[in-house]
DNA sequence: TCCCTCATGTAAAAGGTTACATGATTTA
DNA sequence: TAAATCATGTAACCTTTTACATGAGGGA
């Protein structure tokens, strides 16, 4: 039960995964999945142009997708793209084949790991800071799945690609929300020697 | 207020910092590094000896650590490294310096944006080996707490060496717990589509 | 017309993993 | 003594970021 993709043997990169997981779900321009890769694909993988545009030419060199012209009225032309048949075959294979843990890597947690080092009052406002980009995070994830749940996305089928996206927001926030607790946590901490 | 360090310009990558980090709580021979930096420092940054051994040279090249050999009886003589007081102060600097947030990336996020196209049985699967994957290194982690706990450490005080590896460890224990959380979560809709 | 932005790249550098190498020591 | 392991690297490769480039359109 092979693909019939003419790979030649050359392995996808996960960003080539992203990139299918996006055109899985509708073909879409480059500026598109450009933008799309901005903020991370399902809240937890983004890219650069500069890598998506070589990654695309891999994957249509591949089989996986393909595309074609655009010429939108007194724009310039653009290229849309849309997964292949082997493409969705292949991100398929992908997604239920089991993988390594990943790794866990926070520059930020190296910091706290040498803050006893710190000024308190600097390793406070360190925390503080890092507690309010987390919480703005938080808020705008919060706000996308109440949208989402508006729209019914909670109780699509595990089948559906709505679903899927709105169990990677629930991760999202998860994390988040654990993440402002903690740095709360610490800074008080922080603050209690410094202050106190 | 300088410190003297001959850096000649050369900036300090992040793996630099994890070393300094170690070695600011005293003196590590070259296997001992290797061996901290093969669980994750502070939970959250691991390299391999081959990233390792070079940046050594370099830390040292910029002055701030230092090696003297040692030649334990019967055993091949090993390198033992030391912060310098310019490596402290580099490594106190850095710490209390903001920091962009961490890119959230994980490999395995990225699979369950894509996971409506796989078969509800192996989506549930691969959720629930997660699942046991992570609940593993939670136990870990628990017992290391217990271990800390008893031991003190979280009650000393914010500039001591100890209570900075108990934080990043409440933040392990945090992580994991939502992580584990989250997988039950999911696999449980998708054994639900699949056995329902 | 001039400038700015957009779509599309290329190139170099940095960070990290995998594969390979080697002499010393320890174990079978 | 042969085989496995350890301490210490080097080299190649892959991924990601940063810096640079360029022609087409639209706006001032």
């Amino acid at each position: 039960m092979e693909a019939p993709a003419n790979d030649g043997g050359a392995s996808i990169s996960t960003l080539g995964y992203a990139l299918l997981g996006v055109l899985a779900r509708g073909p879409r321009s480059a500026p598109e999945l450009v933008a799309a890769l901005a903020n991370p694909v399902g809240f937890f993988w983004n890219a650069l142009h500069t890598q998506i545009y070589p990654e695309l030419v891999r994957l249509e060199r591949a089989g996986l997708v393909t595309h074609e012209l655009l010429a939108p009225r007194g724009r310039r032309s653009t290229k849309r793209y849309a997964a292949t048949e082997a493409g969705r075959a292949a991100l398929a294979a992908w997604a239920s084949a089991p993988v390594p843990m990943d790794p866990d890597r926070s520059r930020f947690m190296l910091k706290v790991y040498s803050l006893w080092l710190a000024e308190p009052p600097a390793a406070a406002h360190l925390l503080r800071e890092h507690e309010r980009l987390h919480a703005e995070r938080l808020a705008t994830y919060e706000a996308i799945e109440a949208e989402m749940r508006r729209s019914g996305a909670a109780e699509e089928p595990v089948t559906s690609p709505r679903f899927a996206a709105y169990a990677t927001l629930r991760r999202g926030i998860g994390y988040e929300r654990e993440y402002v607790a903690w740095c709360r946590w610490l800074a008080e901490r922080f603050e209690a020697a410094a202050g106190g």
